[in-house]
DNA sequence: TTTCAAATGTGATGTAGGTCACGTAAGTTC
DNA sequence: GAACTTACGTGACCTACATCACATTTGAAA
């Protein structure tokens, strides 16, 4: 599917907007390219946009003072990625965005899309709906982090995004569920 | 203050309604008060609304197979606080709301806030930046509780909320930080 | 095809924090 | 004020997971 048609079925199942409306909808969005490990958003960086991924894996992830990476989000196709505490207060970047594989992005900048929740109501309708589902999600997760052990938070993983077993390397999938590597590595040699 | 003049002060933090337009908001709020303990919203409850808090202190909480109490939050004046994965889908109460103190709400219906987000565009966008808000300090709380050990975080939540040190007993500090009540008595005892 | 780096497995050992058990103090209710 | 309940403190012990060290495997680059 191309860019426009994914990024069109992607909003419809929020809102409807008219031909005409996606067409200026869109024209906001920058196709962008990126290799494997390639570099969107380094810690200290100015934020400049949020980006929907087309094709292939993003992580967004924080690294602490020790250089130990803890990941936030794995972004798959039909996603969105950035750092948005920076995004939305204009702070510089305290969390990094890179591509675990190739990617096709596209890019939306803070300010286009404040122009365009500002011109089209029913384009702050999605926005809204968008933060309200990763809000809900992201209570979750917190709540899997309180209450669950590593092996139950690695299932639960697995069971909701089976497509990630493949694509991404172990230790990764460590720094998301909060673990070491080499206790992962134990969880499911068991 | 009053609760009309609360809630104006707190909304045209974010947006400017007329006055008109806000009474017209406002008139969508039924005012409620509650003893210290009473049940707000128990588990497996229809979730009607959320609730905008004038006085008191709420906590919104998850009670495990186990009977653990995790707390997710405290909800003080001018805080918004529901089962929110209830409200926006329409599910039974998985999480619980209830009085730590006595309290002073102002309950909206999840139907009135999407009339009201869908009659007014800049009611959609003060919800669509309170949820942004949410979300990004929920981030911020979930990369806290990988980072940090239990005394950070305490240390962390009474330099952002002095005020919970006198009005939140201490086995509810714990159960918002994920750690046992014996645990955070030693941690602060040395 | 060789070379090097990244990813993974696994043993030994350390530790933060949980659980259990029991105590005291401080509010509440009658 | 007595009787209860709820909050809090503290010792003894246990466990999930971290860390360190090193081996092995895989994959990319040259």
């Amino acid at each position: 599917m191309q860019a426009k048609e994914t990024l069109q079925a992607h909003i419809a199942k929020t809102i409807s907007l008219t031909n005409e409306q996606f067409d200026y909808f869109f024209s906001h969005f920058k196709p962008q390219s990126f290799k494997k490990g390639q570099v969107i958003i380094a810690a200290g960086d100015k934020v400049d946009g949020e980006y929907f991924v087309l094709d292939g894996c993003l992580k967004s992830f924080y690294i602490n003072d020790d250089l130990k990476m803890f990941i936030l989000q794995f972004a798959m196709p039909t996603w969105w990625a950035s750092d948005y505490n920076a995004l939305y207060s204009n702070a510089k970047a305290t969390i990094n965005l890179d591509c675990i594989t190739d990617a096709e992005v596209l890019c939306l900048s803070n300010d286009d899309r404040e122009k365009l929740c500002n011109e089209i109501h029913q384009v702050e309708h999605f926005f809204r709906w968008r933060t309200n589902k990763g809000y809900v999600a992201s209570q979750k997760r917190l709540l899997s982090f309180m209450n669950n052990d590593a092996k139950h938070r690695y299932e639960e993983l697995l069971a909701q995004y089976p497509a990630l077993y493949n694509i991404v390397p172990k230790h990764l999938i460590a720094a998301y569920l909060g673990v070491s590597r080499e206790t992962l590595s134990r969880l499911y040699h068991s």
